[in-house]
DNA sequence: ATCCTACGATAGACAATGTCTAAGTCAAGT
DNA sequence: ACTTGACTTAGACATTGTCTATCGTAGGAT
């Protein structure tokens, strides 16, 4: 059962049947769909669920931390249910097959103060480029 | 004068006002414009460039590898004219603002072969978040 | 159980960004 | 100076996301 809505209902959520399905289409490991497509798949279950409540969804459960956004291709965002546990991303550059992955390491480490313009740095995305082996196998 | 100008010059590219006018606004250090950007300045240059060429140039200097295209927020894509020297982004959160950074050590040597699902990996990407100075003070 | 009310959902217009097409223009080799 | 194919243009179109006005309903109060 999803861990998502179980975190969502704690936190005073409002429950509706759109909010419901939107949660439940989300959840899972390696899951990062579009908004459009967490539509697509809503529409299947709730056929009058609307565009716009969809996306009001989804930008509130990334507002609790409850899913993350991942912009990997600057064409529409993704929305990553894995929120509860750190990881990057790792993007085929063909197919565009996208894979949670736990680089070993801080990378923050890795910015030496002379690199940090006098920022205060709260967060750090790493997303690994390459080619999936179904995509290299049918070069 | 312009690197950019120069490398372009050298690949048997036709070379015109319009493309001129985008490499020159381009050029710089932490230059991070976004195709409208670009064009809302070249258009002071020659006013009757269009947003088709704008895209057309940007994207083909994209693909000789001569510019970056950066996707810090989910929005416009930005161009990065330094291109020949690898680095990663630094982005205010508040402001947007963006700076490039020299990040010691490599992140592809972070990620274990376990975390690579066969992917053959050609690039990794960077991106830190914090506030910066100025958006820190007006808080 | 029923009623209220504020919060959520809806349809569709609108906005921002990016792509494509058909026709005109021009850089550069001959 | 020609010629030609690559480049540019205006504007339609496509995709993704946001906003508004109105309607519906979850959940507490009675």
């Amino acid at each position: 059962m999803s861990d998502l809505l179980e975190r969502l209902r704690g936190r005073g959520w409002r429950m509706t049947a759109q909010r419901r399905v939107v949660a439940e289409v989300l959840d899972g490991d390696h899951v990062h769909l579009t908004a459009d497509e967490v539509h697509a798949r809503a529409v299947t279950r709730l056929p009058e669920i609307s565009r716009a409540t969809v996306y009001n969804t989804l930008g509130e459960m990334v507002t609790l931390g409850e899913v993350m956004e991942v912009a990997t291709d600057g064409r529409a965002k993704r929305y990553d249910p894995n929120a509860h546990r750190p990881h990057q991303h790792l993007v085929c550059g063909r197919c565009g097959a996208i894979r949670d992955v736990h680089p070993a390491g801080d990378p923050l480490a890795d910015l030496p103060a002379s690199e940090r313009f006098g920022f205060t740095i709260s967060d750090v995305e790493v997303t690994y480029r390459g080619i999936c082996p179904g995509c290299a196998s049918t070069a």
